[in-house]
DNA sequence: GATGAATGAGGGTTCATTCAT
DNA sequence: AATGAATGAACCCTCATTCAT
């Protein structure tokens, strides 16, 4: 456990049972108060306090904060990986596989309102001092990269489905709509959802489709 | 002067000349740090440095630092306000209005990036401890408020121009889109613009238009 | 006093009375701690307590600790300087010079053991992860150049009064044995060090003077 | 085992072999930790990482930290006697066992520069809070005791081979001149030794042997 | 109208040390 | 014989804020 903190990098097989658990639970808490006060008040004192643990505890499972950070965006974004993609595998077409990635975008991001907020929270702010990222993952706005999208948006109109426009913008505007959701959703904690997702759905179909011949 | 530290809400006229003016300068300031450093970096020492007085002097001017960040906030919300309503007053009809009304965002967000920025910085990191903004304005998302613009919206359907949709939710959808620019530029600083702002409307005529009859 | 803390080398006029007091109080206390407890527990907490203020008035007037011990030093290596150069200004020739070098010397250690402390402490232990010295200023063993005395000795080889010796290790064995006097001070406080004086002046003139004619 | 941690004074036998030799390592990385980073930046975390223990492993051996740093001392110190004494054992003369002193001193400190350096950091930051030494070592300097040094400058006396001087204060010239030889070595990494120990041979010879009468 | 001086609360981090296993 | 996990004390340092001038 002690050479442990001169690289994080290490797999997780070397690790305990109990260091595994403990780095869930800090993480876990490290979540939460993130999700709650923001990342710049979410501080050592103030995670350790939700684990019932000392400041000193975080430090002998994490090398310092930007790694507990870092492990708290990491596996936040995979579990929303996990999430999207045991969601949006097999669809039929390209314009199916559209609305599924918006409704199941939008389904994760009502389920999983802590871990948006988090990602949110990491994505802009942690920055160093010239304010560019300190992320490690590739990541476009909160963590999620526009190319799957806009890989998808190219083989629909391959596919002739989808009308001439361009793929890149199309792509960044899908997603920049979709992580507006998070914010919304703090200002308007009852919105609904299904209407909104539907919505989406409805205009990027209208957004993409190609038009019909009168 | 004294008493101004108990209530912000002094007028203007209550201030003298100097007064005035290093109030402006420190917001100005401030509007500079944070832009550059983010909200939670942006400390009083950063902006009294950069206006040249110490950090006491901001004290004799705001009450404490959160009234310097509304104040930052609000007038910065008041000089987009401004730019905006100059170039969307007089529109011929709903569609045109909606077009003008994207095109002036974007345009908007590309001329005072810097402010964009700030509006964002504030609106995600000015929370109370329970997670609730502390912005005295009422905004979405970063502080434009989404009443005139769902107004648009059902002129546009009473009018016969758009086709039936939630007007709430649309406009929610017109606006996280337009938000979400800012973000976007700083990590993909030259972004066209106005391919942007083309796509957008583009897409939203798709989205709001009546279908025509075939 | 505030943008002081980029640059610490404001010269002393653009001080105030208060704060030259404050930081001569505080390198003061910092010369006792360290003196009394060495340079890595002299503390900047122990240097507040001292001096009856809070820590975080140390920071008002230095940048940091680094800059604080920096302060020590070359204001104790100054004051030892004007010392040693108040009384070895005028000697009648090198041989007396050199006499007046040594006495001089062991004067000082006597009578600011504090300060020979300090500035051994400091020599010892300010340095960085690579065990090379910190100081800025340049300094052997714990601060005193050689230059000087090499010089002297030279000039006494050319005036015939020196045998012929390499002038460069003859003055490092003089500073060593004079560098040394402090640590042994320690050790054994009721050294007479007037005896001593005449040992090395004794010693030295052995050392350095032509050999007598038989 | 247990007990030993009331007590650091077992002896040797009650330890067994893996025990020996693990104390012996762990000495072994404290001193390379030493000479490389100093006392104070040497702790335990870096020991263990250096003899690829954990730290805990170190408090099985040793009762606290600073039983260790008494444990690299004493060892250093022995080692250091034993390679002295076997050097300057059988003289003809008092003078020639001065020189004898001298050059196994120089020889020694040029050898075995990180013991060197190990005794000189141990016996500068090992102190009280009182500033007296931690170290139950009876030590002049950095561990070597003046008595036997002294005990032969009487003898020469005796024998007429030396001249009239106070011998205890010689004795402490003669230590400080060598003892100040390490710290010059971390600065002067090249410093020719064998002219430097010539030097001081002849140096000490003029200071010690009787006038030749003319 | 502005400043100099000081402060308390809190930040992240390192350290030697302990205890159960 | 050794380790994993945890801790309290202390470290240097930054922050917004105050008070007298």
């Amino acid at each position: 456990m002690q050479s442990k903190k001169i690289s994080s990098g290490k797999s997780n097989v070397e690790r305990t049972f109990v260091d595994v658990a403990r780095r869930a639970q800090l993480v876990d808490c490290a979540i939460d108060a993130i999700a709650e006060l923001g990342l710049p008040k979410a501080s050592l004192a103030e995670v350790a306090r939700r684990a019932g643990v000392t400041k000193t505890t975080i430090f002998y499972h994490f090398a310092n904060r930007e790694e507990l950070i870092q492990e708290v965006f990491a596996s936040t974004l995979r579990q929303g990986g996990e999430f999207l993609s045991a969601r949006t595998g097999r669809a039929a077409s390209p314009a199916a596989e559209l609305r599924a990635y918006i409704e199941a975008n939008v389904e994760y991001i009502g389920a999983y309102r802590k871990q948006v907020k988090v990602l949110t929270a990491i994505a802009m702010n942690f920055t160093d001092e010239d304010g560019r990222t300190r992320l490690t993952h590739n990541a476009s706005v909160y963590g999620v990269s526009l190319a799957p999208l806009q890989d998808l948006l190219e083989r629909g109109q391959r596919a002739g489905e989808f009308r001439d426009f361009t793929t890149r913008t199309m792509a960044m505007t899908i997603r920049a709509t979709i992580d507006a959701i998070g914010p919304q959703l703090s200002v308007i904690p009852d919105l609904d959802l299904d209407a909104y997702a539907k919505d989406l759905v409805d205009l990027f179909r209208h957004a993409t489709e190609k038009e019909r011949p009168s």
